[in-house]
DNA sequence: GTGATTATTTATCATATGATAATTGAATAG
DNA sequence: CTATTCAATTATCATATGATAAATAATCAC
């Protein structure tokens, strides 16, 4: 895999833990590149992951359905790893599914080739540990998030910190994203 | 610090990435027992996390105020490793505190000084990756439990996946790790 | 043990959100 | 461009949960 389609990648590498040329070389070789178009699931429910994506153009969501109804779980933008943690640090297939939201550009690694370089480059050990562990602290905080807040709170913190959710995202994703019904994120917006 | 006392944390490591001797001993080395009564704070709001305590005995929380309201984030029972890791990850100040819940045996690992041995034993770095892992994973599944599900549901799920919390802990620290008020979740608690 | 504090339950009322249905608006395929 | 589907809003009603207050019950300090 050519390593300059993997300039955006490298970038986010950079802010965790730059790894020597040998190790970057190393994660190339166990890359790839894909297009995919809007609406179309990057990977279904009921398999396991086993790629770590990172987007370098579009946006995607993990949802699942509970009864029925759909679910979003998260959204990802360009510059960002997306991997149902479920799945992937347990070898279980996961019930989640990761759909694009707009034409996008991802990278895959192989997860099962990525971590038994984990043993030959400590560097990669060490700069997933800090990406997944960042990743875990964000999850945290959307705990916090939820927990005890009113739907009109949890929007209004989304306006603030996340507003391109709201602009690039339909807002019936958004809603279960936020724990509530299409209906009622409606009527929030609509207040005041 | 004399390895004997920590033989149910070596036993939580096999569990994950089993150690060799010099490692355990490196981390023995680092570690300490403290007993904290009931009730106590063993960590407060506003100290940066420099500890990854694991409970030999006893039962803890970590909970934040919102609104001047006690929410608790999460409980903690024997064998189990406890770290606020939005500080302890992030270096900054936690708004968090961990409570002592029943009197408790807790061992406390220097974070600073394991971070330390990450880089002579490849191995701890690993564990502790697994462990955080593990961890993460765990917090997603809080989410999906959260989420677009009733009060009663959520009471009935920690019913049927923790019980130990209900018989072990006041429930007016449960209401509010359930998202709920302590009214409300002696209400549901009568229905039936 | 006794009184004082704290936790839990029960009751009443207010309100935010869900469910459903109808309407309007936007996106898409042909 | 038009028709069709899909997304978003608005309205009405039902209900779960919050807020408050009061009554028990349990725990703790002395």
């Amino acid at each position: 895999m050519d390593k300059t389609e993997l300039a955006q990648l490298f970038q986010l590498f950079k802010k965790y833990n730059a790894l020597p040329v040998k190790a970057e070389e190393a994660i190339a070789a166990i890359s790839s590149i894909i297009t995919v178009k809007k609406n179309k699931d990057l990977q279904p429910i009921g398999h396991t992951c086993k790629t770590i994506y990172f987007i370098n153009k579009g946006i995607a969501r993990i949802y699942y359905f509970k009864d029925g109804i759909d679910i979003t779980e998260n959204f990802f933008f360009e510059n960002n790893i997306i991997a149902r943690v479920e799945s992937l640090f347990t070898g279980k297939p996961s019930r989640k599914a990761i759909q694009i939201l707009e034409d996008a550009e991802i990278v895959g690694i192989n997860a099962n080739q990525l971590f038994k370089l984990y043993d030959s480059f400590p560097e990669i050990e060490r700069l997933f540990r800090k990406i997944f562990e960042a990743a875990y602290v964000e999850t945290v905080h959307r705990i916090e998030g939820i927990q005890f807040h009113t739907a009109e709170e949890r929007y209004k913190a989304l306006l603030q910190e996340a507003p391109d959710i709201l602009k690039r995202v339909p807002l019936k994703y958004v809603a279960s994203y936020l724990g509530i019904t299409q209906v009622s994120l409606s009527r929030i917006r609509g207040l005041k």
